[in-house]
DNA sequence: GGTGTGACGCAGG
DNA sequence: CCCTGCGCCACAC
């Protein structure tokens, strides 16, 4: 497994997540099966520029404000479940490849 | 090889 | 909700 390998995983992975929906950190290192949540958000901050970043979330709902607002406004406008101006509702809005143990869009 | 850091996660106070 | 301590893996010095 390649760092490129790992990347592309990751990528597509958060690509794969639909609008209004989320994935936390550690659900899409679990999801790729490889490395842990760090390594995902290292990711992210690399190459996160190409895909819907702020579809990915910490696993307690925060958004990942520390670059922009974007995410706020992206979430306001996929229509996510929020329980706070900042803070989304991963009991509705937590996301699973259907291609895993999920086995559905919820 | 050791130390410090980070788009994280969990438990305790 | 707030802060703190530990574990996790990889990168940089």
């Amino acid at each position: 497994m390649d760092r490129e390998e790992y990347v592309e995983r990751v990528l597509v992975m958060v690509e794969r997540i639909p609008p209004g929906r989320v994935m936390s950190y550690g659900d899409v290192a679990e999801a790729v099966g490889v490395g842990g949540p760090r390594q995902v958000g290292r990711v992210m901050s690399l190459e996160g520029g190409a895909v819907p970043w702020w579809r990915v979330v910490r696993a307690d709902g925060g958004l990942p404000l520390c670059h922009d607002g974007r995410a706020l406004a992206q979430h306001r406008a996929e229509g996510t479940p929020l329980r706070s101006p900042e803070r989304v509702d991963m009991e509705l809005a937590r996301w699973w490849p259907p291609d895993g143990p999920g086995g559905g869009t919820g």
